[in-house]
DNA sequence: ATTAATTTTTAGCCTTGTCTAAAATATAAA
DNA sequence: TTTATATTTTAGACAAGGCTAAAAATTAAT
């Protein structure tokens, strides 16, 4: 299966915001993702449900299959293999390297991906700290760890919830937190154990030790 | 002036054939360069003529323009540091880069090729010993030398011809050379000082010593 | 349970780059 | 110099990918 640059682009982005919710993926969250609209993206959800990377069903989302998230992270694995070339080899900074990375992460040939791999020695994870799959696709999995367990500068992305009922997960959203987001810790208060977490390097707020103690994070 | 890709790939077309032939470019040698048909050609040839990078007489080929050569040379710069990353750094060999660089090349970003140039310590001919032009468009020039000068072994391209009469040329013509053919010296013929050539490595033939003295080779 | 608001899809149009077939122009031959 | 051949261009179609506006379906709110 060779898919497009457009449909690589699309098939990460669903990809992505899977691994967040877990649930169906939204159009209009793939077009915010991409920056389109979303006529464009009921397009290509269409063209990709037809060649079975995704399954489709018409107003309820989309959801990914075992091939579109083997395809994914080929994606994803160049994508950041390029980024530690950029980094260790070229000297960009960790910031600088997302755009040249998103051209780079299409070029088309195994042989290429195979010999850099070999050339930066196998790296596992990314300059962002983000894992680097395997030519099968598999990610060295990192222990998630509870939110009210990470230490002071720790930074990561909200994976996962141990108390998933509605009422915890209402709360959650309440504060602005929500499974997906990319999380650091600022400070953590002495007197009663509750923490200042940054939400997507925007939004800080405070959250009780329970509360944490019920956030399962993916350390970065 | 941005280029889309295939405008790209068609201007380094149109620049090759230019530095060969010195003449106006056909269509058809485009076409056949690029491996698309003529009316897809002259649709081309038409936008780049508004954009100034050639000059395009309908039915009469194209000139490159001062700025069409400089992008034309930026995008043969990219293509060839490629090459030498490819060979140098990741192992390829020499007769396996080609299609890669020829993606590679189409990346954007100055800053990218500005430290690739560095990492790899500024060189100056790429894997095939042709030149790369720096971030100006300057090649470092290598001395044209008359074929009948060379020695055995020796590869270059046919640049020019001394006598560029007719006759001369028709003459070249006939026994399958031709101004821009790749050729390769198998053998000095003791008795007469005739050569054996090797054309686009897959025609050989012989030619005496008058003739080759009248041919200009560009070395490789 | 309807109405209102939001989300998603469809329909139609645009651009880029390609193609084939036919028309126009230029070149070679008689 | 007229005819034949080869080259080049135009016209019209198509696929990919994007957009806007309008229709359809879903979800939320009275």
């Amino acid at each position: 299966m060779i898919l497009t640059t457009s449909e690589e682009n699309y098939l990460k982005a669903i990809y992505h915001l899977s691994e967040e919710g877990k649930k169906g993926v939204s159009t209009n969250d793939i077009a915010a993702e991409i920056k389109t609209k979303a006529a464009s993206v009921s397009d290509m959800l269409r063209k990709l449900g037809e060649k079975e990377v995704i399954e489709y069903r018409k107003y309820y989302g989309v959801h990914i299959t075992e091939e579109g998230k083997r395809l994914a992270l080929q994606t994803i694995r160049k994508h950041r293999l390029w980024e530690v070339f950029l980094v260790e080899k070229l000297n960009f900074a960790w910031d600088e390297v997302h755009e040249v990375a998103e051209e780079l992460e299409h070029i088309q040939s195994p042989l290429l991906i195979q010999r850099l791999d070999a050339f930066l020695n196998y790296p596992k994870f990314d300059p962002h700290g983000d894992p680097i799959p395997d030519e099968y696709g598999d990610i060295k999995a990192r222990p998630r760890i509870a939110l009210n367990e990470m230490e002071i500068d720790q930074a990561g992305q909200i994976v996962a919830v141990k108390d998933s009922s509605a009422a915890f997960l209402r709360h959650l959203d309440k504060m602005g937190a929500y499974i997906g987001a990319r999380i650091k810790v600022l400070d953590k208060v002495e007197f009663d154990g509750s923490l200042e977490i940054l939400v997507d390097q925007k939004k800080t707020l405070f959250m009780s030790k329970d509360v944490a103690g019920n956030i399962l994070v993916l350390q970065s």
